[in-house]
DNA sequence: CGCGGCTTTGATGTTCATCAAGTAAAGTGG
DNA sequence: CCACTTTACTTGATGAACATCAAAGCCGCG
């Protein structure tokens, strides 16, 4: 169950990476080239410290493997979750152009692989490809949309909503299974869907006794995906 | 009072255009000659609707003079404003790149004016000029981080300090005074930042009682600026 | 082993949405 | 211009949803 994806890249050029089709695939060979020799391959750890929020914006950060989370410190003090990175996001891409800091901290949940490109090569490509900065427009916008869109979404539900909402959304949009482990911990997704902990734990075991779910651990099976969807919708 | 600016820019090319220094001041001459005839001026009035969600992107909006709101209808059907825009707001700026229909209404809630551009011009002028595709992804970040870190900021307050922080907004970001015109209703407070009508009502209230304000008709006064900072912070 | 962090359940209290009802303001049609 | 409707605003009362407090079990780790 847990084999996880080999790492093809390590050593080579970005050109023959597979994610190359995201963004990079309109880049000239040179460019490519240019891209490989300034490109470092960081390999994290469950829970790892990738950035810290309040560090200097310095890389462009590409998660090629795993899963992150986005995370900050509140003006009052409180963690709050912006929301969870998977394989082909770029992580810090919000900050990257807008600030000299970085909002948010991520932080790796499952062991993970990013790819680290300094910020001035990409500013360079930018300046020399008209293609790559309209590449790099459309996923900015749609990195920010989908956290914005997400965020509001999550607002206008109650509890059992928000639960149903975000195990709907690991099972669909993260690991394509109704069966997965869930990578963080109640009290992160209590601040991910910002309600506390307790009432989490109160309705995942609310959710079990219907049957919804079931829960082993930390792998949960969703046993029936339409009554979870309904609630996400109406509850 | 009411004297609003008047439009120096109508019939301008947009070299002479006094908000070309945004994004614009990168292009070469040959490049605003473009914009100028490309362009076109929209004047709305309070309540006018300048997109509504669900319309197809085809150009990039930018409020030049006014106000405007950025709303949707959430899946589950109720009214949401995801944010105010404030004159120099690329308001369409979040699904130009992303999304072939804005996913937000845009409407004006003071008299307002757009300046219109077709999305194949910025396009065209992405692809040729490196300098202003960073402008244009310098601000398309600014825009969304500052929308998504404000709703980050609104979800971690109770109702007194989510009062709080929309009138320091007002009175600081938007109009720069401790007296102001409230350009939206108390129904659109609530919906801004997630409450119903009545707590709008009752706690603006009770503000005016605890002589924090002062409100006539659509008026506001803000007395106290700074124990209206500390409910902000800690209310 | 024992400590700290995560989890779980129950009991209690606060915050807020909802319901109800009434006033004021503003538009509409005769 | 005035009755009429509609929309925004306002206050109070009630109950539901949720946070908080308390206590105990679990597990990994030094």
């Amino acid at each position: 169950m847990n084999d996880k994806m080999p790492t093809p890249c390590l050593g080579e050029s970005c050109g023959e990476c597979g994610f190359r089709s995201t963004v990079f695939n309109c880049l000239s060979n040179e460019q490519l080239e240019l891209l490989s020799t300034g490109k470092d391959l960081l390999r994290a750890k469950k829970g790892e410290v990738i950035i810290k929020q309040g560090d200097k914006v310095k890389d462009f950060i590409f998660l090629r493997v795993g899963l992150a989370k986005l995370s900050r410190v509140s003006s009052d003090g409180k963690e709050q979750l912006v929301g969870i990175a998977r394989p082909k996001d770029f992580v810090g891409l919000l900050s990257l152009f807008s600030s000299p800091v970085h909002p948010y901290s991520i932080i790796a949940i499952e062991d993970s692989e990013f790819c680290i490109v300094e910020f001035e090569l990409v500013n360079r490509l930018v300046q020399e490809s008209g293609k790559f900065a309209f590449s790099l427009l459309q996923k900015i916008s749609q990195v920010s949309d989908l956290l914005l869109n997400t965020k509001l979404d999550i607002d206008n539900r109650q509890l059992r909503g928000r639960i149903a909402f975000i195990l709907d959304l690991f099972s669909k949009e993260v690991y394509e299974s109704t069966k997965f482990n869930l990578p963080i911990s109640r009290k992160e997704i209590g601040e991910l869907i910002d309600m506390r902990v307790e009432n989490v734990v109160r309705i995942l075991s609310e959710f079990r006794k219907d049957k919804i779910i079931s829960i082993e651990g930390t792998t949960i099976d969703i046993l029936q995906p339409e009554k979870l969807e309904w609630i996400k919708n109406h509850g």
